[in-house]
DNA sequence: CGATTTAAAGACCAATTGGTCTATATATCG
DNA sequence: CGATATATAGACCAATTGGTCTTTAAATCG
């Protein structure tokens, strides 16, 4: 039996903007041009909010930066438990999620860059919140990687002396370091070559 | 007969500080802390000098900053002609190599950072001049690294099937990743039994 | 309606930004 | 010495920074 919402039903004019698409917005200013390149007058731009309700709404620039990062996580594993999951052939899955770096590190996306890499070395060191969610997201990623090749040698598909704890580090390295390289826009084919010829060293 | 040099002896007090040593503190100021996030003072701090000199030296906080660029580049790609020296063993090089990426991505050394990555993922995609200068240093790593799997494999040192333009690419994406994954702060044993796992896929 | 709440617009703020310029001291030359 | 060149210290600058606050309009309620 789901209770109604408890809170008091507001008695003012209501919200009238999507907060959500507002912090989707942010976001997308903060992956194209870092922390500290962003400008207020850039966020309110992109969300279209006013100075006073954006800070209403967020705090301050700092705390939307946070949602920001958040939701770019949150992304980011939900794209990988649909390429990785356990349900599917984890050597496919694990195709697809290296095909999915590849096509992120390519061309205009590749310039573009990717939020974490970025923050991980524009702030990791210096600011404790995002550390922990930089060293979380890492984590994570590193667990669904390694638990694909765990199945994937179940199903005896990895080759000889392949320990899925030891390449799901390798792997994470590799796919971090694509989107360091991918700044320079290399080409796609290349790119895919050399992942798959990655995957090659470790699946039978 | 090596001639005197032709330039005109200066006529008035000559300059009294070490432009190279005043480049190599303030490469030490935008490694730490990013190029957006140094100003100034803390330039004039780590460099000891006046504002009118510094400007008078370099002209403004851009090209200081690409002078310091260049000459961590450099420093890097020195760093590589001795340990992937031709003269060495290949394999020992590539070795040496590994590590000494594990040894800086540990503890303090990894949570400061690479200037380079860091500059990757802040300019590399506004700003020109860099973009080319992050393109040059990846070329120049991977034609290294490349030229060593290659001995090694002509001294059949390789694992069958790997080839090294191929292995050099992953290699190159593997370490620059290390260095994003190393703003975390991982483990040094972690880490080094890692790249180890990665280069016993490639070698016989 | 009137109370309440939120929105946008923009004035306003102190602090900081990168950068210039002047004054003055100092070091080298012929 | 006098000319030349460079150093430092710091005043100065306009523009921008992140952030607050006020005003006014709009949207919902009882």
């Amino acid at each position: 039996m789901s209770r109604q919402t408890p809170v008091q039903l507001p008695r003012g004019r209501p919200r009238s903007f999507d907060v959500d698409a507002a912090v989707e917005r942010a976001m997308g200013v903060f992956w194209s041009r870092g922390y500290h390149a962003t400008a207020l007058p850039d966020l309110l731009r992109a969300t279209k909010l006013s100075r006073g309700s954006l800070y209403a709404a967020f705090g301050d620039k700092h705390s939307l930066f946070l949602r920001a990062l958040d939701r770019y996580i949150a992304d980011a594993l939900t794209r990988m438990d649909i390429e990785l999951d356990p349900r599917r052939e984890p050597v496919a899955g694990l195709r697809a999620y290296l095909a999915g770096y590849v096509d992120r590190t390519t061309g205009a996306k590749g310039r573009r860059g990717c939020l974490l890499v970025a923050t991980a070395m524009e702030l990791a060191g210096q600011d404790a919140e995002v550390g922990r969610r930089i060293a979380g997201f890492f984590k994570a990623m590193e667990a669904r990687v390694a638990d694909a090749l765990s199945r994937a040698k179940t199903a005896d598909k990895l080759a000889d002396g392949v320990e899925p704890s030891s390449a799901a580090r390798i792997l994470v390295c590799f796919v971090e370091g694509l989107r360091v390289v991918g700044k320079t826009a290399p080409r796609r084919i290349t790119l895919q070559a050399t992942a798959d010829a990655l995957l090659d060293r470790f699946i039978r």
